[in-house]
RNA sequence: GCGGGUGUGGUGAAAUUGGUAGACACGCUAGACUUAGGAUCUAGUGCUGCGAGGCUUGGGGGUUCGAGUCCCUCCACCCGCACCA
């Protein structure tokens, strides 16, 4: 009997299926395990198969815990919301929730063919109107919360109003704002929209103007990390600062706790490290300087080495700071108004490529320094951010490389505070010294005097110590067509929330969701709006006029894995039972490429949630795993120029050529199939080749897997070759997890003739199941524990190319001791099921089971069979092994000396001489030192 | 520039705690069976040498009886951040 998988395969998954083996139940008495994988977005390429490396994982680790006697959840959805399907709606007129069902179905089957083993009940998909009620509803949390900065936590909106009413914000200062300051009287003296403006500086959600990414090809803004290296991430284009009235996320309140609980989680250090310094936090201080001339204007700095406050010799604001225009001088109003052209003309990219340029304008203006009343000439430059810090610095130059260039290039004496250690050359930016020409600071050591500066400082009542955040407020306004509504209409342009008493009036304003609307057309609206707003019917309400951006990307997946715990309640977004039951992800899997963004904002979220009293746990995944990403393996062919002459890759330096993509179907290893591509496309029917040795060998590359570079492997296609088994148990092979590398087919062969060699245990080609009941050898015995213990560990880890490469190494001891007992056979298919399970399924169902393999515990291996009794030990003179000597493990050190000296090869490397040392290491190895 | 990571045969890789480097595969070589094989099986396969042996984990140095593993230093590559005061 032959190793038929695909009659096996078709014929477990519809056993699957039709027993519901997937299901999972919110009630059990088994411990839970909840792991994850990041959900994909569906998009119109299809799974290929670097797509299902993780998938892969996780389902061979969820079945392992299953069988380890854990209720698992292993659930999976779709991404469904994005830009994509917007840009192909633009493109072709189809309405996006037309082609994403389509999508969302190919993928279904996709993944059903590799066999996970998902509970498909609880799919959710962001675009479901029933799945982005409670995104809304989230939302709204968020826009009737404020962050108590005392308690540490979010609170209830209304909490504050209390607040308030009793005493103003004088213990609550305005979290954009110090300075904003009212009394109880102040505020019940607000109107109506002042009320409202106030509080809208509080919320946790709100809307504000401020300079947000704007991308004119996209016709929307972008999240920070949504811009990489100047242009959009998603395409490319171009993008400019704006001013916008936007939706924000006030996730800086968070930064603190977002970098605390940060050491609590078990993610890799590179991952931990990428969130830390997008939170960016830093120690310093803020430094008030008045200005000369001005009674009441004066520039706050913020410092992280207030310990070199004595070597200031210049400040420096960003070009938008306020006070550019107030202090400038009449001799250099010219100067700075065309270098704030200068600014303005140049795009983020310019900035960006050009950055070690120095640029920057005197404004005639300065300021006294706070302890040597010097004064200090005040400058604008680029290299001053507006959105860091103050927007102002005080330039130290010979302790800062990038004041130092300034003050070389704009001749500015520099002042030295470091002594010898100073060179004139380069900025001295250690924090190993003495200070010198420092004031009250003078030889004290530069790592302990920032402490004494901000003493100084705060007694001059010229400012205080300060923490600092790179992170900035997170923009969540989109305007796009295929994405989250918000909840959210405009009264006399004051934004209210559904369900508020204000529109109570009309009862279709009181009700989540708020749907999408169908539209004709996706094209923007007026004045960088969305589309949405176009769709008048919709925007106008008995009430006032709907907001008309949609909600951005990550929304939606920033709580899925809370829906997935209790996906059809109708009355929360999931009840606190099935929360409390499944809490948080135990293992998440997925790659890299989210680490500042869906994770950090999912994990902000998941706090909200918890501070609210909505769940129980404070962190949405325990433990994270990265997979590697599988690129693509691209082939060229060479045409040569002017002609449809195409020359072989050894030939193609003699010639003129250019460089094109083949589909890698139709290459076999390098040789191009010349047939197959003269009939690709009709362009190529005539054309002609110049082979090597009688072939036509491609050029080859790694790239990233695409559909335009024509490498795209689909897994439906090695599943048919090969089967879902091997393909599952190939990819495993591949190596660790968490490494990328191309996809290469070769290796495939090898994982199938295992499998098939696994089978032959069973089977035989004519006699058919060939398993016996015979009593199992102490040799065999010892295979199967061994490898029960091994594979556990391994899946334990996730070191799943060993696990595989210990079933090759079992079954090839098992051939060859012609094994084909029962209860070595047994064993061996139950473990195997998490990675081959249709396979395992039918030998399970041949021994005659009648209950699926699912089930079957994970079995135990006992100790004596794992611990050998002797060992052959290396035996090395001065470290060099010379001889394998063996002995039993429990044999005394003074025998086992005897013997080893006693051995003709060892006497021979002794050459006589007395042994000065003898090293047993019980059970590794033996070494004699002479 | 800063931060994180990786370097092991022709290839993918293994070595979990400092203890026989290269397990397991791919590929290749030879052979068996076969009408045939892209099936299956057997043997070999880090480099070097006839051999005993010597050499070998990016380079150099160190600690140790013993280093792929620990320390120092240099090089190369990958990823992230990037004028963050």
């Amino acid at each position: 009997m032959e190793y038929t998988f695909g009659t096996i395969e078709k014929k477990w998954k519809k056993y699957w299926a039709e027993q519901g083996a997937y299901r999972v139940n919110n009630h059990s008495d088994k411990p839970k395990f909840y792991i994850l994988d990041m959900f994909p977005y569906p998009s119109g390429a299809g799974l290929h198969v670097g797509h299902p490396l993780g998938y892969i994982a996780s389902d061979i680790y969820a079945r392992y815990k299953r069988q380890k006697g854990f209720n698992v959840l292993h659930p999976m959805g779709f991404d469904a919301f994005g830009l994509p399907a917007e840009q192909y709606a633009l493109e072709t007129g189809q309405h996006p929730a037309v082609t994403t069902e389509k999508n969302i179905a190919r993928y279904r089957e996709q993944l059903d063919n590799i066999g996970f083993c998902y509970d498909w009940e609880r799919e959710v998909r962001t675009s479901d109107p029933q799945y982005y009620k409670w995104t809304q509803w989230i939302f709204l949390q968020l826009f009737h919360s404020w962050y108590d900065r005392k308690e540490l936590k979010a609170r209830p909106i209304k909490d504050l109003i209390t607040l308030f009413e009793k005493e103003g914000n004088g213990h609550y200062p305005c979290p954009e704002d110090n300075a904003f300051c009212f009394d109880a009287k102040g505020w019940k003296s607000m109107s109506e929209k002042e009320k409202r403006d106030t509080l809208m500086r509080y919320r946790l959600a709100y809307q504000g103007y401020a300079e947000v990414w704007w991308c004119e090809a996209l016709g929307t803004v972008l999240a920070n990390d949504e811009v990489v290296n100047g242009v959009s991430e998603r395409g490319g284009y171009p993008v400019v600062k704006k001013q916008m009235r936007q939706w924000f996320l006030r996730i800086t309140e968070y930064a603190e706790r977002l970098l605390q609980s940060l050491d609590r989680l078990e993610w890799s250090d590179a991952m931990k490290e990428m969130q830390r310094n997008w939170i960016g936090k830093s120690n310093g201080a803020e430094v008030r300087f008045d200005v000369i001339g001005f009674n009441d204007l004066h520039i706050t700095v913020f410092t992280t080495r207030p310990d070199t406050i004595f070597g200031v010799d210049f400040m420096v604001l960003a070009p938008e700071h306020e006070l550019v225009h107030k202090i400038t001088t009449k001799q250099q109003k010219e100067a700075v108004e065309s270098y704030l052209n200068y600014v303005k003309s140049r795009s983020e990219r310019e900035r960006i490529s050009e950055v070690k340029q120095v640029t920057g304008c005197f404004t005639g203006a300065h300021v006294v320094h706070p302890f040597t009343r010097k004064e200090v000439p005040i400058y604008i430059s680029e290299y001053v951010l507006g959105s860091y810090g103050t927007g102002a610095i005080m330039a130290v130059p010979s302790g800062d490389e990038r004041d130092h260039n300034f003050a070389k290039h704009f001749e500015i004496p520099i002042t030295n505070i470091f002594g010898n250690v100073y060179n004139g050359e380069a900025a001295y930016t250690e924090k190993a010294g003495k200070l010198q020409n420092s004031g009250f600071l003078d030889g004290l050591e530069i790592n302990k005097a920032g402490e004494v500066a901000i003493r100084a400082i705060e007694d001059a009542g010229i400012g205080r110590a300060k923490v600092n955040y790179k992170m900035r407020d997170a923009g969540f306004s989109r305007q796009r067509y295929w994405g989250e509504p918000f909840p959210i209409v405009y009264v006399n342009d004051i934004p209210y929330s559904i369900g508020e008493d204000e529109l109570n009036a009309h009862p279709s304003l009181q009700k989540l969701p708020v749907e999408l609307p169908l539209v004709q057309d996706y094209k923007p609206g007026p004045e960088g709006e969305g589309p949405l707003a176009n769709v008048s019917e919709w925007v106008n309400t008995h009430a006032g006029i709907r907001e008309t951006n949609t909600m951005p990307g990550y929304a939606g997946s920033s709580w899925y894995f809370l829906r997935y715990m209790d996906p059809h309640n109708e009355h929360e977004f999931a009840g606190k039972e099935a929360t409390s039951y499944w809490r948080e992800v135990d293992i998440y899997i997925g790659g890299t490429e989210h680490a500042v963004g869906h994770l950090l904002y999912s994990r902000l979220w998941t706090k909200v949630l918890y501070d609210l009293g909505f769940i129980s746990f404070e962190e949405p995944f325990k433990k994270l795993v990265n997979q590697g990403m599988i690129q693509g393996s691209s082939r060229f062919v060479y045409r040569i120029h002017g002609t449809n002459k195409f020359v072989s890759a050894g030939l193609k330096d003699r010639y003129e050529t250019n460089k094109i993509h083949v589909d890698v179907s139709m290459v076999n290893g390098l040789e191009l199939d010349t047939t197959a591509f003269k009939n690709w496309r009709p362009e190529y029917a005539d054309a002609t080749f110049e082979l090597e040795d009688g072939k036509y060998i491609c050029g080859a590359e790694v790239e990233k897997m695409s559909k335009s570079k024509y490498n795209v492997v689909s897994p439906d296609d090695i599943v048919a070759q090969f089967g879902a088994d091997t393909f599952r148990m190939y990819e495993m092979f591949l190596g660790p997890i968490e490494v990328s590398k191309p996809w290469e087919q070769k290796g495939i062969e090898g994982v199938h003739r295992f499998l098939k060699k696994l089978w032959r245990l069973y089977f035989d080609e004519q006699q058919g199941w060939i398993v016996t009941e015979e009593p199992c050898t102490e040799a065999e015995l010892r295979i199967i524990h061994k490898t029960i213990k091994k594979i556990g560990d391994d899946i334990e880890r996730f070191s799943f190319n060993t696990a595989v490469s210990q079933f090759m190494i079992c079954v090839n001891e098992l051939s060859a001791l012609n094994c084909h007992k029962r209860t070595v056979l047994e064993a061996l298919a139950v473990i195997i099921t998490p990675f081959a399970p249709h396979l395992a399924e039918e030998l399970w169902h041949r021994f005659g089971h009648e209950s699926s393999v699912l089930d079957a515990p994970f079995p135990g291996y006992e100790e004596k069979y794992v611990v050998d009794n002797s060992k052959k030990y290396p035996v090395a003179v001065n470290g060099k092994t010379r001889v394998e000597m063996e002995f039993p493990l429990d044999m005394e050190q003074a025998l086992i000396e005897k013997e080893v000296l006693a051995d003709t090869t060892i006497q021979k490397w002794l050459e006589g001489k007395e042994p000065k040392k003898f090293i047993y290491v019980k059970g590794k190895m033996i070494n004699v030192v002479i």
